[in-house]
RNA sequence: GCCCCUGUGGCGGAAUUGGUAGACGCGGCAGACUCAAAAUCUGUUGCCGAGAGGCGUGCUGGUUCGAUUCCGGCCAGGGGCACCA
């Protein structure tokens, strides 16, 4: 037997035969229970970075798992292959977006293969794959029908250079990210989906999610931002533009006494009556929409204001009389585009009443009361408010949260106001002018307008021969392919050149994987047997948009009879980053890792580069990235170390949800244990057969406590527990190896071997095969089910319990696990360290806790 | 500003119904084997102290026989949202 394990050959050998056996390839199998396992697909960048090593170690540990347990286990993987990166690449490389997505994928299919994963790959897709496109094109015109899916003009940031649409997050300091253009604000017509529909569901639904992050659920709570107010007309003193009163939306009608003044967007209809006729006016609003609605510019800007001279009544007593401003801190967006100020109780209205000399009303001082505001807003507080919502409503007695609800009630009993619930989530925009995207299947027709395209007609191919010599999107200037005639009147017309967000392609993915053959978008009945998701893993990044946009469609396919489940994802998992540290040279340049060695002793941990011995700087602990040059190539650790290594590394020590420090000593720590397991499981295989049955021994009895608790650990997910248990069994196998050398019994070794070697298997599979034939275990361990602890195996006769005297700990003793309480105290009593700390002293008290301490209190 | 999370040895982290703080790993130190190195193995490793012992889970109060765990108040770090009315 070699001593040293070949990873290589192993690996290569046992990914082989998984191949030619098909080991992973499912089908719907009504004698088994169902168990979905999904990592985030990747996006085709070209290579698979640390973090793709650390999703799919996570998620093939659960995979190979469920498998061994009974379950039918799917698993697939797929590419997110659409998207801006690749038109990137067309226009800087001259390669096509197409041959650059598959030529990538196929890359990285290569790299992902010699993981060693247990993947379906016959039901391998790309979103780019025309199949899938045209089954998504097929889901938009269903939605369309429904009116899930609809048409509107929408405020957009336009990049005069790249001339596309840019999202919110690409624009950085008013500028395109990639042009460095300044930004405009245009009035395109988009396409959207009618995800606020579903606010209040995906909101509620929510509180059944309970194996997701209450993190990521918040967040969603958070993004989705349920409010509940009022609106509320303030009547004009004299009407203006055959406007009678202007409508404020509120949440905290209980601080309406305060109000002093209200404000209006500049995009407010009033506000551009009054500006048609005031060049003041307008020359104010313009100056507003200048500044914009960047970020940036919102931290920035001054409030500032107008005074359009008119005046309003506060419905609250139908006689305080308020100006009415224009402010530029006002969205018209959100609400009515028309806010009552307060300037007592929100430190925004007070700086803008400070800066324009309003009045500050404090509004909950109690009649003939005249408390004033200091520097700073009075922070909406709970006595405050219940005092205020007493005095105005009359109500006996409120919470501060009552507050609000109260005085929407006051308000509403008379007519003033009406109560409304309000969501920030706004309906998702999907139009993108970019070519590499799933295209817009509708048609604009002169006569008949907006045409969906007739299913029949699917796919709207992208066509290939495009040009990338300019920026903005190819489609609209290609000769022929907009080209086409009206579904509905057979006139010449127009195709939609915009096409679909990304975000679409991966919001039904998984439900594709269910059956990627299909003529249809899914089937209902199979789509309905593996969905939901049970485990979903993938990083916090996605948090929000990605998670909330399959919620929806999960609901909006549900809803136009393509079947599914009512949450896409019952389990989600949001791992952790993979980051390392960063090394920088005398000059303040990046420093591979690969460049550097460490040299560590008492004095502490230095670094130096290879190639000149000179001395680098050792940085902090970042995230893997290209700019820092602190990323290690999982081509390179496979190769030098094997998948295995690299797998168990990433399952060890740091708790998958939290960021790993990618090291290189721990890799070779890792790997040691790899050579160990090896060197140890040829040992054991190598021992004269114990003749006879064996009795169960103590180490017999570690193996199925330490199994017990493995399950456990990895239906928890703390996979980096998990191993520090299979570490301490490991040391009693060797241990007991080196004891069975000289001649101590061995009758036990080679079953808990066999025990160790399958619950290692999930983690580091090829070595487990390996082992596993060395142990002389039939068959493949991939296809074997997973042990069962035998429950007599983990009681103990005898326990050892510590003894506190007055909460500190004395002694231990050593008891049977039967003994009685009063056996315990007397045997505890009894001790000489105890009696000696005791001192003479009696105890008033002795607390027994079962099969855990003992307390004596003096 | 609002909301949330996290603070434990030199390091990653265990201790998950209030019950032995530091499992397991990394690193360090000492030793064995070796001509030597690598590999491997053994011992040791929270802090202070020669030792007995004492002190220790960000700080600070509290509840309890007993607190890393529960409650109050601080401090530090991280994340999400944000002219959202």
């Amino acid at each position: 037997m070699a001593v040293r394990y070949n990873f290589n050959e192993t690996e290569a050998k046992w990914q082989r035969i998984w191949e030619e056996t098909k080991a992973f390839q499912v089908d719907e199998d009504p004698k088994r229970p169902k168990y979905y396992v999904l990592e985030m697909f990747p996006y085709p960048s070209g290579r698979i970075h640390m973090g793709h090593v650390r999703n799919y170690a996570l998620g093939d540990l659960l995979a190979r798992y469920k498998m061994a347990k009974g379950f039918n286990v799917l698993h697939p993987m797929g590419w997110d292959a659409f998207g801006m990166p690749a038109e990137n690449a067309a226009m800087q490389n001259k390669v096509h977006p197409k041959a650059w997505t598959y030529d990538n994928i196929a890359a990285m299919r290569k790299q992902l293969k010699t993981m060693g994963l247990s993947i379906d790959w016959s039901r391998e897709f790309a979103t780019c794959d025309v199949e899938y496109y045209q089954q998504q094109q097929h889901l938009f015109l269903d939605f369309l029908e429904a009116g899930i899916a609809y048409r509107r003009k929408s405020k957009v940031n336009w990049d005069p250079v790249d001339q596309t649409v840019l999202a919110n997050e690409q624009v950085i300091d008013g500028r395109g990210w990639r042009s460095g253009a300044l930004v405009e604000q245009r009035e395109l017509t988009q396409w959207f989906l009618k995800i606020s529909d579903y606010s209040q569901d995906l909101l509620d639904s929510l509180e059944g999610l309970d194996r997701w992050p209450e993190k990521v659920r918040l967040m969603q709570a958070n993004w989705i931002g349920r409010s509940r107010g009022i609106e509320l007309p303030f009547h004009l003193t004299s009407p203006a533009h055959g406007v009678n009163a202007l409508v404020c939306y509120s949440t905290r009608p209980d601080t309406l006494r305060g109000a002093t003044f209200l404000a209006i967007s500049a995009d407010h209809p009033l506000a551009k009556a009054l500006a048609n006729e005031n060049p003041d006016i307008a020359a104010f609003c313009e100056e507003c929409r200048r500044i914009g609605t960047s970020e940036e510019a919102v931290e920035k800007a001054e409030k500032l204001g107008f005074d359009t001279g008119l005046r309003v009544l506060n419905p609250i007593n139908g006689e305080d009389t308020l100006p009415v401003w224009i402010g530029n801190f006002v969205l018209i967006e959100y609400g009515t585009g028309a806010i009552f100020g307060c300037p007592s109780h929100d430190q925004r209205d007070l700086d803008f009443a400070r800066k324009y000399g309003l009045p500050v009303v404090n509004a909950f001082n109690m009649p003939g009361e005249t408390t004033a505001v200091a520097a700073e807003a009075l922070v909406p507080g709970k006595d405050v408010a219940v005092e205020y919502v007493e005095h105005f409503a009359n109500i006996a007695t409120a919470t501060a949260y009552d507050a609000v609800e109260k005085s929407i009630n006051w308000l509403e009993a008379r007519n003033l106001g009406e109560g409304q619930v309000r969501f920030r989530l706004r309906d998702w925009g999907i139009s993108r002018q970019r070519y590499w995207g799933c295209p817009i299947p509708v048609i604009h027709c002169e006569s008949c307008g907006v045409v969906p395209e007739k299913k029949e007609n699917l796919p709207v191919r992208l066509p290939e021969d495009v040009e990338f010599d300019r920026p903005g999107n190819p489609l609209d200037r290609h000769p022929t392919w907009r080209n086409t005639t009206c579904p509905q009147c057979g006139a010449a017309a127009l195709r939609e050149t915009d096409t679909m967000d990304t975000f679409v392609d991966s919001s039904w993915y998984f439900a594709r994987f269910t059956a990627p053959e299909l003529s249809t978008p899914t089937d209902p009945d199979i789509v309905g047997h593996w969905l939901p998701v049970d485990q979903y893993i993938g990083g916090i990044e996605h948090a929000i948009l990605h998670l909330l946009y399959s919620r929806f469609f999960a609901r909006a396919m549900r809803q136009t009879g393509h079947g599914g489940a009512d949450e896409p994802f019952r389990g989600l998992f949001t791992q952790g980053m993979v980051v390392h540290e960063t090394y920088r040279g005398s000059e303040g340049q990046w420093v591979s890792p690969a460049e550097i060695r460490i040299e560590e002793n008492d004095a502490g941990r230095k670094a130096y580069l290879l190639s000149n011995n000179s001395e680098i700087s050792i940085g902090g602990i970042e995230k893997m990235s290209k700019s820092k040059r602190n990323t290690v190539d999982p081509d390179d650790i496979i190769s030098s170390y094997g998948a295995d290594t690299a797998r168990w590394f990433m399952l060890s020590d740091s708790p998958p949800d939290r960021d790993v420090i990618w090291t290189e000593a721990g890799v070779e720590g890792a790997h040691r244990f790899v050579q160990r397991i090896w060197r140890m499981t040829g040992g054991i295989a190598s021992l004269p057969a114990p003749g006879g049955t064996a009795a169960p021994d103590d180490l017999l009895r570690l193996a199925h406590r330490t199994l017990a608790k493995v399950e456990t650990m990895i239906s928890e997910l703390r996979f980096n527990s998990a191993v520090a248990q299979i570490y301490t069994l490991a040391n009693a196998v060797e241990e007991g190896l080196r004891a069975a050398k000289s001649g101590s019994s061995s009758a036990n070794l080679v079953p808990v071997a066999r025990l160790m070697i399958q619950m290692i298997a999930p983690m580091m599979p090829h070595l487990a095969e390996a082992c596993w034939q060395l142990l002389g275990g039939k068959g493949m361990l991939a296809a074997a089910p997973w042990p069962l602890v035998d429950p007599s195996l983990l009681a103990e006769d005898t326990l050892l319990l510590p003894v506190q005297i007055n909460g500190k700990k004395r002694a231990e003793i050593t008891i049977a696990s039967d003994a009685g309480e009063a056996d315990i105290v007397a045997a505890v009593l009894a001790l000489d360290v105890i009696q000696k700390a005791l001192d003479g002293m009696q105890p008033r008290k002795v607390i027994v806790v079962p099969k855990r301490i003992v307390n004596i209190v003096v």
